[in-house]
DNA sequence: ATAAATTCGACCATCTTACTAGGAAATGAG
DNA sequence: CTCATTTCCTAGTAAGATGGTCGAATTTAT
C-alpha cells in the first residue's frame, strides 16, 4: 500500500522545474544533480510526462524541459495517476464483498490528491526550507 | 498502491468467522471452501491473527478458530495493520519535502479504517448477497 | 565539427506477492 | 491405544514490480 518513488521523483521533477524553471528549458542532469537522483533513471520517468502533456522537451545543446501549463493548473492526482497507474486500492477482478469498504478508501485518498496542485507542492517545499520551520 | 489479498483473505477470514462461528471452532478447511480460497495459505495469514489475539485456535481434530472478541470490537484498521504492516503510504525514510502532503494522505486513510467494525463488514457482506441488491 | 542534450531499447539485481510442499505436534473419537 | 483430524512450523518457488544501469542514436546551439 504505497507510492513507489515512480511518483515521489515525477513529482519533485516537476516541483523543480517549477521552481527553477522559466523561459528557457532546464535539463534532467541539473534536476538530478539539485535533487540528488539519477538522471538516467529520471529519463524514463518523464518520457511519460511528455507524453501525457506535463512538460514540453527542447532537444539539443542547451535544451530540456520546460513545464507546458502553469503550476497551478496541474493537478498532483493527474500527475500521479500518470506515473503510477490507476490508483486503486485493490484488484478489481477479485470480489470479496467489500467493495463498499474500498469504494471508501479510494474516494478518500481521490479527494486529498484532486485537492492539490502543483503549485502547493512548491509552496510546501519552500515552506520545509526556509529559515523558520517547525514541526506543529 | 494497494492493499494486497493477504489483508483481503484475512478479513474474509474474520468475517466467515463473524458469521458462522458460534461458541464451537471452525476448522480453516471449511473456510476455505466456503470462500474458494487455499487453506493452506489460510495457514499463513491466520498466524499473525492469532498471535496479535484476534482468533483463538483449538488444535486437533474438531478443532480449529474461534472469534476471541465481539465483531463489534475489531477494528478492520488494526486487522490491516497487523497483515500488511504499517500503511505508510511512502518509504518514510527518503526526504522529498513533500511530507505534507504523505501525512495528509496517511491520515485520510487511517480515518476511513478507523471508522470500520469487522461487524460493519459482516452487514457489508449480508448486504451485498440479499435478495434486494442495488447499485445506486 | 563538436559538445550538450534528449531519446530509445535492452538488460539486471533485488524485493514482494501468492502461493505450494511436507511434515511435526496436539487432541478428541472410537 | 490408535487413528483421523486439525493446527503449527519451516522451506521453497514462480511471476511480477521496483529501481535502477548501460550503450548508442538523434538533435541542435555555438
Amino acid at each position: 500500500m504505497k507510492i513507489s518513488t515512480k511518483g515521489r521523483y515525477g513529482l519533485m521533477l516537476l516541483v523543480d522545474l517549477a521552481i527553477h524553471g522559466g523561459e528557457s528549458p532546464i535539463s534532467l542532469k541539473s534536476i538530478a544533480e539539485r535533487q540528488g537522483l539519477s538522471d538516467h533513471y529520471l529519463e524514463q520517468l518523464i518520457a511519460p510526462l511528455r507524453n501525457a502533456g506535463f512538460v514540453r522537451s527542447v532537444r539539443g545543446a542547451y535544451g530540456g524541459y520546460v513545464l507546458a501549463r502553469p503550476a497551478t493548473d496541474v493537478g498532483v492526482r493527474d500527475v500521479i495517476l500518470t506515473l503510477e497507474g490507476p490508483l486503486d486500492i485493490v484488484d478489481e477482478d477479485f470480489d470479496d464483498g467489500l467493495s463498499p469498504l474500498w469504494d471508501r478508501l479510494r474516494e478518500a485518498v481521490d479527494s486529498v490528491l484532486q485537492s492539490v496542485s502543483l503549485q502547493d507542492l512548491v509552496e510546501m517545499r519552500q515552506a520545509g526550507q526556509g529559515p523558520y520551520m517547525f514541526y506543529i
